[in-house]
This record gives structure tokens, C-alpha cells and sequence, in this order.
DNA sequence: ACTCATATTAGTACCAAGTGCTAATAGCGG
DNA sequence: CCGCTATTAGCACTTGGTACTAATATGAGT
């Protein structure tokens, strides 16, 4: 029982990462010591009584969930809008954005803001999109901001069709371009397709 | 004083959904009545306490972050995958994918699916999305299990690129179609551009 | 083998935020 | 004024701890 101590102890950080929601008695049972030796251990390091620990993740999902409405219907932050015309958003690359491995942006989030933006800039009740090109420029990475500016180039009223450019850049350098080719829902089209 | 009771017990569970976090004492500080009215008023509205609150709150948060880290690196769960050749991958529309006022699941979710998918088919350290072209066929709603199958269809290994096309379906029928023309990123060429 | 430090266990008092129960009191409508 | 609901109070008990003290192992060095 040279070291028993450290590995243990190793252990039970892993364990508490594992499972948050462990009691002490719980933890005891597992490592075969005693409720108390779980408490020093726990004091050495710093680590939280159970309540606590709940009580952090609880906050953090509820923080995240606030946050989270309003993201989702636009991906990005809109800072000028005009209806049927253009519009811009700025969106900020953050670390869970990127391959772990070189830090560039996912595609999808790339193209997660142009197409909100392109939908959002359509002035009905709401639009989706048929097709779409897209062009990958430059690699974006983590800290960087992506501002996407989108204008409407073309429609169609007649076939409830509206096409939309969506160009995003980083200081200035364009890294991403997509057409999207919109479909405007009007009241009576809504839901009636399969 | 006729019914001050009812009204104190609607705002009772609409202060707990604005704050789950708060003690009977301070609720019973908040509605000017005891902690014991407190307690009945949740026992008659079936509210749990607050360290259960917060646990219910808590176990969402972990069973989703479980969920959302493996997810992270591949948007759905592929289910076969041959590399350099073709992947499957399931991917479930669930409530927080769609349009509410609709319920068609967002543009960037089924490319999200496809795009990773071609990122994962791809047998290289790391792939980047150069080009893409997508045909949004048909609305897919909330409830749906998308399918999507990623084929390597070409690859020019001297300028390092290989085009997948991934076709999409709900239950056989065929919703989504992207191509990707994918750069294959290798030892050396890997961040050396910008 | 003895000693000393560290590690472990045990036990007590106390706390927060409750549940569960009984009992007393308030308020008001008929 | 009676009766009913609503409210309040009080007590014992529960969980999962903290804080602290004290006893006991255990193991390593000399």
C-alpha cells in the first residue's frame, strides 16, 4: 500500500467525472474505504459534495438552455436586416466549432449561418430552401468572426421561388460563398405537401 | 379572500419554471405566506422539492452532453462505413431540429448529417469541404429517421480531392442529394495554408 | 524491534431542505 | 353562530453532507 492513496484518488475523479450523481457512500462501497476516507479524499481535492455538484451541472443546462432559444432560430446574430433585400450576421467561431485537430471550422457551421441568414431574410412566414451551391474558400478557425452577408439576387413569384447569395468573410476575405434557391411558404401552401 | 389560493398556486409554479432553484422559504417570502402553505401547495400541484428539481434539471443536462459529445464529431450515428468507399448514418429529427412554427426540420441539420458523413467516409486524417451542391427534395418533420448514404464516387489523388455524393431518405423514399468535393488534407499540407 | 509520520476509521455535533404527521387557528359564507 | 376550507405551527425524522476530535492502522527508516 505504497501509493493505494494517489491511485485511488485518481480514481475517484474519474469516477465523480463519470457519474456526478455518486454519494460518498456509494463511492465508499466502490473503492472499499470508508465514508470518511471518501470525504478526505474528496477535501484533498478539492471536489464538491454531491449537492454541489449536481447543483453545477443543473445550472449550467439551465444557463444553456436560456441561451440557447433565440440561437436557434438564426445561427449567428443578425446586426442589419432588410426585408427581401439583404441582410448580415456576425457569428463568432468558438473552440466546439473545429476539428480538434487543426482547429478549422465544421462546414456545417459555415453553413448554418448563411442559410439562416438566407432564410431569415426572406419576408414570409417562413421559407426553405431547395437547393443550394456552396463554395468552401479558406479555412475558418477558432476566434475568428465570420460575418455573412446575404442578398436577395433573383425571384419568382409565380413559382414562390426567391434566390438568395450568401457571401461570408473573415477581415474582409471572402472564406465562403452559397447561392440558396428559396421556397416561399405562403398561407395556403403551408403544409400540404408530403 | 375567495380564491387567492388558486391564483397564489399559478404563480407558485410559474415562479419554479422561471427558477427552479429557489428554497419554500423563499417562495413562502416571495407569496407573504408560510413555508407550510409552501409545502402543501406543492404537495396539491405534485411540485418536488428543490434538490430533486435540480437533479431532474442536472440529469438532463448529463444525458444530453453524453449524447451531444460523441454526436459532436459525427452529426447522426453511423451505423456502417467502408472507408474510402461508402457510410451509412442514422440521424433522428427530433423537436429541437425544426422549424416550430412547422415542424421541418432546418436546412442545416440534414446537411450537417451528410457533410460529417462525407468528412467520415473519407480515409484520411483530416478532410475539408472545398465545393457542395444540395437538392432539398422533400420536408422532413420532427419524429423522422433520416438515412444517409455517402458513396465515393471519384478522387483525384494529385490535387488531393475526392467527390462523395450522399443521398438522404425517410423510410426508402429520397428527401435530400449533396455532392461534396472534399480536400483530402495530408501530413504536410496540413495548416500551411492561409 | 521501535518510532514516527501518514493514512484510515470512528464518532459526535451540526446543517439545509426537506417529508410526514397532528393539531391549532383564521376567515368567511350561508 | 356553525361549518368548512385554508393557513399556520410544531415535532420527529431523513439525506447527504460539513467540521472537528480522537483512536487506530500501516508502512518505512534506522
Amino acid at each position: 500500500m505504497k501509493r493505494p492513496k494517489k491511485i485511488r484518488q485518481e480514481a475517484l475523479v474519474q469516477s465523480i467525472k463519470e457519474n456526478p450523481f455518486v454519494t460518498d457512500e456509494e463511492l465508499a462501497a466502490e473503492f472499499s474505504v470508508s465514508v470518511q476516507t471518501i470525504r478526505l479524499d474528496r477535501l484533498e481535492l478539492s471536489i464538491p459534495e454531491l449537492r454541489e455538484r449536481i447543483k453545477h451541472v443543473a445550472v449550467k443546462t439551465f444557463d444553456d438552455e436560456v441561451k440557447s432559444l433565440p440561437i436557434d432560430e438564426v445561427i449567428g446574430e443578425i446586426i442589419d436586416i432588410e426585408l427581401d433585400e439583404r441582410a448580415i450576421s456576425i457569428f463568432d467561431v468558438k473552440p466546439e466549432h473545429v476539428f480538434q485537430r487543426n482547429q478549422i471550422a465544421r462546414g456545417h457551421h459555415l453553413f448554418a449561418q448563411a442559410n439562416s441568414l438566407a432564410v431569415a431574410v426572406m419576408n414570409d412566414e417562413l421559407a426553405l430552401t431547395v437547393k443550394s451551391e456552396l463554395q468552401f474558400l479558406k479555412p475558418v478557425k477558432a476566434g475568428q468572426r465570420l460575418v455573412a452577408k446575404a442578398q436577395v439576387v433573383d425571384r419568382n413569384p409565380e413559382k414562390n421561388r426567391a434566390y438568395v447569395k450568401v457571401v461570408s468573410s473573415v477581415d474582409q476575405v471572402t472564406v465562403f460563398i452559397g447561392t440558396f434557391e428559396m421556397y416561399r411558404m405562403t398561407e395556403q401552401s403551408e403544409g400540404d405537401e408530403e
